[in-house]
DNA sequence: GTTCTGACA
DNA sequence: TGTCAGCA
């Protein structure tokens, strides 16, 4: 391979950088771990290491949190997404919480008609 | 200077 | 959720 792939799964991003990224406040971040919508890594210093993966994670929760659902629906919702991504892909279940979150995304009304959310394809 | 935890409003 | 304290 000539090129390297872009690993948006490893973690490097201080919160710093989450926070400009993401334009959470690091006491919204910190709530969200603390709560279990999403597990940040730690470094050896103890301090919390993100990902792009997880940028776009709490992204997708900020926008869930924005759609009147509170932490633990989001972490329900988040949940059922995870073992269904895992175990079984043929569930009727899948497409059901797609729309759901779909619904709940900024795209669904900003965007006229057209599907362009960074998590799902149309 | 940046991040972390705990606590209070 | 904002903010402050006291550390690393």
């Amino acid at each position: 391979m000539a090129y390297e792939q872009l690993r948006a799964d490893l973690s490097i991003l201080p919160i710093g950088t989450a926070m400009k990224l993401t334009g959470l406040t690091a006491r919204q971040i910190r709530y969200y771990e603390a709560n279990q919508l999403i597990k940040i890594v730690r470094s050896e210093s103890n301090q919390r290491l993100f990902s792009l993966v997880d940028l776009q994670c709490l992204i997708q929760i900020k926008n869930l949190l924005h759609d009147e659902h509170n932490v633990a629906q989001v972490r329900q919702l988040l949940t059922q997404l995870d073992v269904q991504n895992s175990e079984h892909h043929d569930s009727q279940l899948r497409q059901t919480l797609q729309d759901e979150l779909w619904l709940a995304s900024p795209f669904s009304r900003s965007q006229s008609g057209t599907r362009q959310s960074p998590f799902f394809k149309p």
